[in-house]
RNA sequence: GGAGGGAUUCCCGAGUGGCCAAAGGGAGCAGACUGUAAAUCUGCCGGCUCCGCCUUCGAUGGUUCGAAUCCAUCUCCCUCCA
């Protein structure tokens, strides 16, 4: 028997986390964030990350929540960590009797996880050293001068990725390099390393996406920048600051922090740098709903068609219960 | 009342007789995506029956082979003098 698995994905803001908790109080479920920035301590209004209270349903049911706090800011992290972690945390959570539900946006996080056998990493460790020539090379003779490496080794996969994409042809490099080093390993008789085993990732998927017209998302983006300004994103992004960790930083890159360093840096002023978080944060749900637009296994539903959040919930329980025919708890 | 300055495509803003559907920026739209993904990157951006045609540069009329660019009048806005 399969395993199931509830993803509810959506675009940032259209409600995912109110959603996800009256769900998971119904199904007995268990939440995995798919949210690329909610791993980070200490960054919690700007990533919308659920409070401690909010995890409790109604019935008073409270839900465990995975893969939220989890690193530092100044911790690295990706998409293949995030597969193994979540692989295992799901097995956890089902062996705990209860159902693992992936709740976020990162697209390529969560379709890492659901169709695993189309996302193979490969074992070798990120060459760090390798990059920064890449980069070196590309800022000195032009992106072009790299993409032209890649052209050699894989005519194909140099295709795909725009010249200008300098981190992506970088990997694609990495990804090649790889591969011809391991058949020389081959030919040389030595033992190929033993690719992970992958496990039978076919869950028994639901995938619920929430939706609503445009108009009203960018509405409710823009009314919740204001409100995390309101509820102190700019001592939060300041406090990180305080205590180290470099504006640089993967984690300080993420929407609202990168730009209100701008503004503590003095270079933007406060109310273009809250312009800006509005104007990022529309883009990046604008690139979600791109990603998750192609995936015709979502069953969406458009929040603005539902007269309250209670009829939401109802309207999403009946198509899960449906689907698993299943009862509430 | 008088003297200047200005009105440009969604916004800002170049353009002062043809090479202008009109620079540049912003906003927006569309898309790509296999180890930084809240990242990175690409394309479109007046309309169409789209290698050409049509409608645009406050309004109307004029000069000219030809105008967003010159002239006249009008409307609105800004600054200054009363």
């Amino acid at each position: 028997m399969k395993k199931k698995l509830l993803v509810i994905l959506g675009p940032t803001a259209s409600g995912k986390t109110a959603l996800s908790v009256e769900i998971a109080s119904h199904l007995g479920g268990e939440v995995i964030s798919g949210d690329s920035m909610q791993f980070y301590r200490g960054m919690d209004i700007g990533t919308a990350k659920i409070l401690p209270g909010e995890k409790m349903a109604k019935n008073g049911y409270c839900v465990p929540h995975h893969l939220i706090d989890n690193l530092t800011p100044d911790m690295t992290y990706s998409v293949a960590d995030f597969q193994r972690d979540a692989d295992h945390i799901i097995d956890e959570i089902i062996s705990r009797g209860h159902i693992p539900m992936i709740v976020g946006g990162t697209g390529l996080y969560i379709n890492a996880v659901i169709d695993r056998d189309k996302y193979q990493f490969l074992q070798e460790e990120i060459d760090d050293a390798f990059r920064r020539e890449k980069e070196r090379e590309a800022a000195l003779y032009g992106n072009n001068y790299v993409h032209r490496q890649l052209q050699a080794l894989n005519q194909t996969k140099a295709d795909e990725i725009h010249a200008n994409n300098l981190k992506r042809v970088i990997r694609a490099l990495e990804i090649e390099l790889a591969k011809k080093q391991r058949e020389s390993l081959k030919k040389w008789g030595k033992k190929e390393e033993t690719s992970k085993s992958v496990p039978d990732s076919a869950y028994d998927l639901i995938l619920i996406g929430l939706t609503m017209p445009r108009e009203q998302l960018y509405n409710r983006i823009n009314n919740r920048v204001d409100m995390m300004m309101n509820q102190g994103l700019l001592a939060e992004v300041s406090s990180l600051l305080a205590v180290g960790y470099d504006k640089n930083l993967n984690a300080m890159q993420g929407i609202g922090y990168r730009q209100l360093v701008a503004y503590l840096e003095g270079l933007v002023t406060l109310e273009e740098a809250v312009s800006l978080i509005k104007r990022d944060t529309r883009r990046f749900a604008k690139r979600q709903m791109t990603w998750f637009g192609k995936d015709d296994r979502i069953q969406w539903f458009d929040i603005s068609c539902y007269p309250n959040q209670e009829a939401l919930i109802c309207a999403v329980w009946q198509h899960i219960a449906g689907r698993w025919a299943i009862a509430a708890r």
